[in-house]
DNA sequence: GACCTAAACGGACTTTACCCCGCTTGATAT
DNA sequence: ATATCAAGCGGGGTAAAGTCCGTTTAGGTC
């Protein structure tokens, strides 16, 4: 017989076993990262505490990070599906800048609830930062094709304001250390969140020349 | 007596040998960079190489990060002096939206120069990415006053265009593997760079409604 | 020149990410 | 039910960053 040659569904090719341990091992590293926070969270602590050994913590996720980009995946796929398929502006049905306004303000918070766990996705390996990145640049690129901006080159300018958009958070160009775990969710950041979206928002308007 | 208020001169509080050490130990490390490549570079291998004590390596770069960050630091100084000091449109004499023009087309050339190194000055610790680019959001926050865009957040707009700037390149955003040592230096690299400056050109002008 | 002290040195030690490979087991075909 | 075997599992092994602390020495004082 031929394997099946659509095997549509989940993740398919992976066993039952190793199904149960990849979530068994997310939960303890939720509970991990609630008791002690991400930097505490060690390949051999979680193995230990999962009662698994090391090789299938590895096996599982590739590597550290791979941890916590199995983390973000959940809460980005949800994000990715109110971007696409939710209420405007947001979602479709609005004009291309408002959009754009919406899904700056939207992705701003979004990286704020999930610093932690966002900066744990890097490290000095992988050259791609977050698949969450991507989106975000194919998402503003399709956004400034519908508003038609006058641009020579729609490709960078897609990525530098997708850096603009998300590097300020993901850099942490002026956050404080990694180890402050719940430091993004003071009255502080709660008005600098306000201010960036803000200027966000007048960045895009300008570049398309609305105003 | 007192010990001389003023120690104007170079680093001081550092002791001859200490000084010949790094001076040394940098050596060592840019022979090391050019013969294998920046990853693999490792403090127990400058150290060996060095005939000096690994203690004697942390002790003076602090991190293995503090060792690349020493070696961008003199041409960051040369590069910021162009900027502060130097001809026009770079340096001072040109009006602030030609300047914030120029100044981009240099900082991506000078990024791209230094990919390799600069690339390695990052890890997952320090909050602070890079010296280099807190002086990119000054300078851009500065001119950008000079400009009077009449936007209601200079200090967000600024960090924006910073990212939008410096990201595409220290992210290495879409850039192959860390260990091509000489990737950047390819004719796709140069058209590149050549486009993203022009984009970034455009990027300011809107902001500050030139055009 | 003898002495003093803060700074520098060296290298063993600890921690952690990641690799390897022989053993075990879930899924499937018969 | 049994056989088969790719996938999964375990945990010891390696490499490299970063720490500690006892020893050495530069550079200034008398």
């Amino acid at each position: 017989m031929n394997p099946p040659l659509v095997p549509l569904g989940k993740p398919h090719g992976e066993r039952a076993d190793a199904a149960r341990n990849r979530e068994h091992l997310l939960e303890v590293a939720r509970e991990m990262i609630a008791e002690h926070g991400v930097e505490k969270v060690t390949m051999d602590g979680l193995a230990e505490r999962a009662c698994l050994g090391k090789g299938t913590v590895f096996r599982r996720f590739g590597t550290r990070a791979g941890i916590f980009r199995a983390l973000l995946d959940a809460d980005d796929r949800a994000f990715q599906h109110d971007v696409m398929r939710g209420p405007p502006p947001l979602g479709p049905g609005a004009g291309p800048v408002p959009r754009l306004a919406a899904y700056g303000r939207a992705r701003i918070a979004f990286l704020l609830d999930h610093f932690a766990i966002a900066r744990a996705t890097l490290d000095r390996n992988g050259p791609v930062p977050a698949g969450g990145a991507e989106f975000t640049r194919i998402h503003i690129w399709m956004l400034l094709g519908q508003a038609r901006p006058d641009v020579a080159d729609l490709d960078s300018l897609s990525i530098q304001l997708t850096a603009a958009l998300e590097g300020p958070i993901l850099l942490g160009m002026w956050m404080r250390e990694p180890d402050d775990t719940i430091q993004p969710a003071g009255p502080l950041a709660d008005s600098w969140q306000t201010l960036l979206a803000d200027s966000w928002q007048t960045l895009v308007e300008r570049v398309c020349h609305v105003t």
